[in-house]
RNA sequence: GGGAGCAUAGCUCAGUCGGUUCAGAGCACCUGCCUUACAAGCAGGGGGUCACAGGUUCGAAUCCUGUUGCUCCCA
């Protein structure tokens, strides 16, 4: 059959993945073999493929390939995660198409809906990645609210209850007024705005017109200052001990604090003090027990509380008050000012500050081993340079709201009674036990029914940094064989954006539970951008469609072309070339399996004596190539592995090896050698496989027959077994001659058809080392090779080393333009000699540098010189 | 404001113990070739004051100090 001359992913990627999944090549349980398990960082149940996804799941599934072909067990489990704030909102935004709106359905009518959504259209992430080709035991797939992890995240929940680590509190958190939920600090960002900085002017009680200007960006927030705060040290102000402050337009009085919190260089050096709506005035507020006003309602609109401008929006009010203020003379200036403010990660809605009741994780005690974990290197981190960002982080670590005011989650397990009060259960009738006890000695009747579930979720992390864990039901059953197998994982593959998220709470979760790392490593990936450099968003449109990508190059392709630079840790500056180069080298590994399969194989012909160097030299580059290759994968640097393996299969099977032994036109090959070269092909399409999936199982079967079921997925990867490096370096400096035989036949316009001759003078006292002559021969086009005493008249000669080459070129000598050459060439290695001198006439270099340095230096010294001698008597030989 | 990291060829990056594997790789570029596996290819080639300024050393891309610029994290 013939076989196209470009290769098509399209006609074999689906083929291939449905007989793996028919076969069931990636599935894993338990046995007595060494395991290798990956649990995938669960994409987003509402998420669709993007290039992060395409980079995260490649390197994963390398390292599952190469683990499953080093004879490992290994298991990749895959999942999805609910992300309540993102599908909650996706949901909402759904419904609200269908002209349904949140508040009009109850809890139960709109969870319906939700996973109504999410049967629908959740999960179609992992559909996408079986077109990169991922090798996921879809057997296991999980999802963080199926029963058996929902449970886990509840048990979880009252365990660390019961251990008093979870608390409720009053706190002041970042408030999302759209959302209407608390969000973690990690899921505000912060960016410059362009504001203004409104300077207000205070009346002093008991004066008419005596005034304190403060400065602030927030003038709304006025109706809920408790106080004035100015600098103990302050001359300024010392006039104001004791004395009393008006809030304009409401005309109450407030306190003067004094605090070394104020910094005297911003605005007047005075502060008004908000409790209720600024971080910092919270923790003022603590300090000197001032009233809270909280003139805010959730919605970010203006509260009863505030007085004025009640049941109207923040912005509106802040435009409002300012003309207000104005119009009573309390506006002294307002400055144009560039400030940070906090955005909601999810709504993009300003976040506010405030003061809510909400669900506690202390960190203290489950941050302590976490950090010794990685400090003492047990999971190491890969760039190790993260290292010292997780110490930071943990060193400073506060506690972790882990409730939301959303429906969309795991609800917390807590049972209000009539009085407020609450316990803490797994269900209601559990609930009511507690009630019972709780209550024996009083005389008021609580019934089951009047028990009322908090409202609230656990925040998306509290299930994910279970993960590890929960995939294979550890929490509920902590014996059972799966856990005990997996567990811990090997790797965890990830963006270094969620160390804290993430990362170093399966850290903490897996101490606590299991008293036992989640995983032995930590390769943290990079973000992928655009050629400019720009992080890769829906809203700039920047991103390549991914599944496009796939359809129009092949997932071999674009693998390779991610994971070409993409070292561990570095941002990858995504370029369309790089999939060019995925796809250039799928086709080149095709034609080298064409011309392999396409040669006549004869028993009658003996091998050639060039063939079995070739082979030799081959086996030796393999061989040390390999061992390289397995050292940077123990190193974790993937891409300079794919490189290797790039260059070993381009350069040196088939810009060398497969010239060397390939036949003359239409000329059978020999046995010996052909047997050679498919089992060189077989053993680099293994090598390869993890990186380049579909087509190195094409080529598996297309090279022999295979039995139903066989797959180069289950082959043995190559092993590195001892080389030769000598013949690698005699064949160093035949690829020299090579070279430096092809630039003669261009500078001289010699054909490559037309036969040559080459003279080779033997160096004084040296014997000529032949092994590669042959090579040379067939490579260039020789007609022959011969050894010669004195320099040969009437030819082209150059230099490789120290030894002196002719080629007899007939008239086509320019003297003088060699001459050129040849004392250029002169003046270069005798500036080369004189720095060598110069190291070696320093009597300290001598003293003190190693011993193998001033003889290196030394060798350098005789090459030179030889060197130099030899284009001295070429110079002086073209003259005469 | 606090912390971490980075700066090497046009681009993306290697460069481990300071020294011949020290100035490298891939891509891009230039030149010549449709040579019977591959033009998605072959052969050959050019290109860097290692950000800047000092210092340590016999010797610095590599170690130290400072300067400049960039990135990320936290507040």
């Amino acid at each position: 059959m013939e076989i196209a001359s470009k290769y098509n992913p399209a006609l074999v990627e689906d083929k291939w993945y449905s007989y793996w999944l028919k076969n069931k090549l990636f599935h894993s349980e338990p046995d007595s073999r060494e395991p290798y398990c990956i649990v995938i960082p669960p994409p987003n149940v509402t998420g669709v493929l993007h290039m992060g996804h395409m980079l995260n799941n490649t390197i994963q599934d390398v390292m599952m390939r190469r683990a499953r072909m080093a004879g490992k067990n290994a298991c990749w489990v895959p999942g999805t995660d609910h992300a309540s704030i993102a599908t909650e909102a996706k949901v909402v935004a759904k419904l609200k198409e269908d002209g349904i709106r949140k508040s009009d359905l109850t809890r139960d009518q709109f969870l319906l809906h939700a996973w109504e959504w999410k049967h629908k259209h959740g999960g179609i992430i992992l559909d996408q990645l079986k077109k990169l080709g991922a090798s996921c035991d879809w057997e296991r797939t999980c999802f963080t609210m199926d029963d058996g992890l929902y449970d886990s995240v509840i048990k979880v929940f009252i365990d660390l209850y019961e251990k008093g680590l979870i608390y409720r509190g009053v706190r002041m958190v970042n408030w999302d007024p759209k959302a209407l939920t608390a969000v973690s600090d990690e899921e505000v960002v912060y960016r410059e705005v362009n504001s203004k900085l409104y300077y207000v002017r205070y009346l002093i009680a008991g004066t008419s017109d005596e005034w304190v200007t403060i400065a602030t960006t927030r003038p709304e927030t006025i109706l809920g200052d408790t106080a004035i705060c100015v600098h103990p040290e302050d001359e300024k102000y010392r006039h104001l001990k004791g004395k009393k402050i008006m809030v304009p337009l409401i005309n109450r009085p407030i306190p003067v604090i004094f605090d070394e919190y104020v910094d005297r260089e911003f605005g007047t050096g005075a502060l008004k003090v908000t409790p209720a709506h600024d971080i910092n005035d919270y923790k003022l507020g603590i300090k000197h027990q001032l009233e809270v006003i909280d003139t805010f309602n959730a919605n970010g609109t203006m509260s009863e509380a505030a007085r004025l401008f009640v049941g109207e929006d923040r912005f509106t009010v802040r435009k409002k008050i300012a003309v207000e203020l104005e119009k009573q003379g309390h506006i002294v200036k307002i400055e144009n000012y560039t400030n940070k403010v906090g955005y909601s990660e999810r709504t993009e809605e300003v976040i506010e500050p405030r003061i809510s009741i909400q669900w506690f994780l202390k960190m203290n005690e489950l941050a302590k081993p976490a950090l010794d974990l990685v400090e003492n290197d047990t999971i190491r981190f890969h760039p190790a340079k993260y290292k010292n960002m997780y110490r930071h982080w943990m060193e400073n670590v506060t506690d972790w709201c882990i409730s939301r005011q959303l429906w969309w989650g795991h609800r917390i397990p807590a049972w209000y009674l009539p009085d407020g009060t609450f316990v803490v259960a797994r269900s209601r009738e559990e609930a009511f036990e507690q009630v019972k006890l709780k209550i024996k000695n009083q005389t008021s009747e609580v019934k089951i029914e009047d028990l009322k579930q908090d409202e609230d979720v656990l925040d998306t992390w509290f299930s994910s940094w279970l993960w590890p864990i929960s995939v294979f039901d550890g929490i509920r059953n902590p014996d059972n064989p799966d856990i005990r197998y997996y567990y811990p994982t090997n790797e965890l593959i990830t963006a270094p954006e969620i160390i804290f998220f993430w990362v170093a709470r399966m850290i903490m979760a897996g101490w606590e539970y299991r008293k036992e790392i989640p995983f032995r490593n930590v390769y943290f990936t990079g973000i992928v951008r655009d050629k400019l450099g720009r992080k890769m968003s829906k809203s700039l449109g920047n991103s390549p469609e991914p599944l496009d990508l796939i359809a129009r190059n092949g997932a071999d392709a674009i693998r390779v072309g991610m994971l070409l630079c993409s070292p561990a840790g570095n941002d990858l500056l995504y370029d369309d070339g790089l999939i060019e180069q995925g796809r250039n080298f799928c086709n080149k590994i095709w034609n080298a399996m064409r011309l392999v399969r396409g040669w006549q194989v004869s028993e009658e012909i003996d091998q050639p004596a060039e063939n079995k160097i070739a082979i030799a030299w081959f086996a030796s580059v393999f061989n040390s190539s390999l061992q390289t290759i397995q050292n940077q994968f123990s190193d974790y640097r993937l891409s300079e592995a794919l490189m290797t393996t790039y260059k070993l299969i381009w350069d040196d099977y088939c810009s060398w090896f497969l010239e060397m032994i390939k036949p003359a036109y239409q000329q059978p090959i020999d046995r010996r050698s052909y047997e050679a070269a498919t089992g060189f092909l077989d053993q680099l399409i293994r090598l390869l496989h993890p990186f380049m999936p579909f087509i190195t199982e094409e080529i598996f079967h297309i090279l022999k027959e295979r039995e139903e079921g066989e797959s180069i997925l289950l082959t043995p990867q190559p092993e590195a077994k001892p080389f030769n490096q000598g013949i690698i370096d005699q064949f160093i400096f035949a690829s020299e001659v090579i070279i430096a035989i092809r630039n003669v036949r261009k500078e001289r316009n010699i054909s490559f058809k037309e036969p040559i001759a080459l003279f080779i003078k033997k160096n004084h006292g040296e014997e000529a080392d032949t092994t590669f002559d042959g090579i040379i021969g067939k490579l260039c086009n020789l007609k022959s090779i011969s050894y010669i005493d004195v320099k040969s008249p009437g030819c082209i000669s150059f230099i490789v080393r120290s030894t002196e080459f002719f080629i007899p070129v007939g008239d086509q000598i320019n003297a003088e333009e060699d001459i050129l050459k040849i004392e250029e060439e002169l003046l270069y290695t005798r500036g080369f000699l004189s720095k060598v001198m110069l190291k070696l006439n320093n009597e300290s270099f001598i003293k003190n540098a190693p011993v193998a340095v001033v003889e290196a230096e030394r060798k350098k010294q005789q090459d030179a010189i030889s060197r130099i001698a030899v284009l001295e008597e070429r110079i002086t030989s073209q003259k005469g």
